[in-house]
DNA sequence: CCAGACGTTGTT
DNA sequence: GTCTGG
DNA sequence: CCAGACGTTGTT
DNA sequence: GTCTGG
């Protein structure tokens, strides 16, 4: 449940980690906040059906999915991230499980620490031999009452393992790069085919360290 | 059948 | 949109 | 996660 | 301080 991440890595390098063709400029990015532009990648034409390009391509996104079916009365809601137990069953997700699954780049993520008080000092998680890492994520598109459409997107959950529970309660769903091809083919894998990727790496599997 | 709900995490 | 509760 | 508001009424 | 909206 980073409620905060970062993404510091060159283009060039978060290109060659996810297969990209092609790549916009962006600055370092060490604070990336909730409502906040979020680069994720999808599936190419061959893994997804409502894409443009041949390979996986990047894109950014709103962080804070809102379901295509809320209405401009309703409350924005904030679902920036989405719990990857119930996710393909929810209604404010299904769809996104079953067609638009992504990749959210990261070099680090965010959390409180320690205990259940969540009062905890604030951590800083990344992985030593994963400058850049791939959470996974659910892209949707909302049609805005003024006929605009952004595309939104949530970032996947899960409980941490016994292990950590006392560390953290949920991580994020991590992705290795052997898994990013059955994970972004939407077009042959349904959710019950990724469902065994949703386990979070162990913490000690992390470099967690104290942040401000 | 219709009406109403449908979501996250959290103390920078 | 789709599921649940009444 | 942060930024920004923070009013009025009401009585199963 | 605490809640809401983004």
């Amino acid at each position: 449940m980073p409620g905060r991440f970062a993404l510091t890595a060159a283009p060039e390098s978060v290109a060659r980690c996810f297969g990209l063709a092609a790549i916009d400029d962006f600055p370092p990015r060490p604070a990336i906040l909730p409502t906040q532009p979020i680069m994720v990648v999808l599936g190419g034409r061959a893994e997804r059906a409502e894409a443009f390009a041949d390979g996986p391509a990047a894109q950014l996104v709103r962080w804070g999915l809102i379901p295509g079916w809320f209405k401009a009365t309703d409350r924005l809601p904030a679902m920036f991230n989405a719990p990857a137990e119930t996710a393909a069953g929810n209604p404010a997700f299904r769809g996104a499980m079953r067609h638009r699954r992504c990749l959210v780049p990261a070099t680090a993520f965010y959390r409180r620490t320690g205990g259940r008080s969540r009062t905890g000092p604030l951590s800083r998680f990344s992985i030593e031999d994963m400058p850049v890492f791939a959470m996974a994520g659910l892209m949707e598109p909302y049609m805005a009452p003024d006929g605009s459409e952004i595309d939104t997107a949530a970032i996947l959950t899960v409980p941490a393992r016994a292990p950590d529970a006392g560390l953290v309660d949920r991580l994020p769903v991590i992705l290795r790069p052997e898994d990013f091809g059955r994970w972004l083919d939407c077009r042959h894998r349904e959710p019950g085919d990724v469902a065994d990727l949703f386990r979070p790496f162990c913490a000690a599997d992390f470099s967690v360290e104290t942040a401000g």
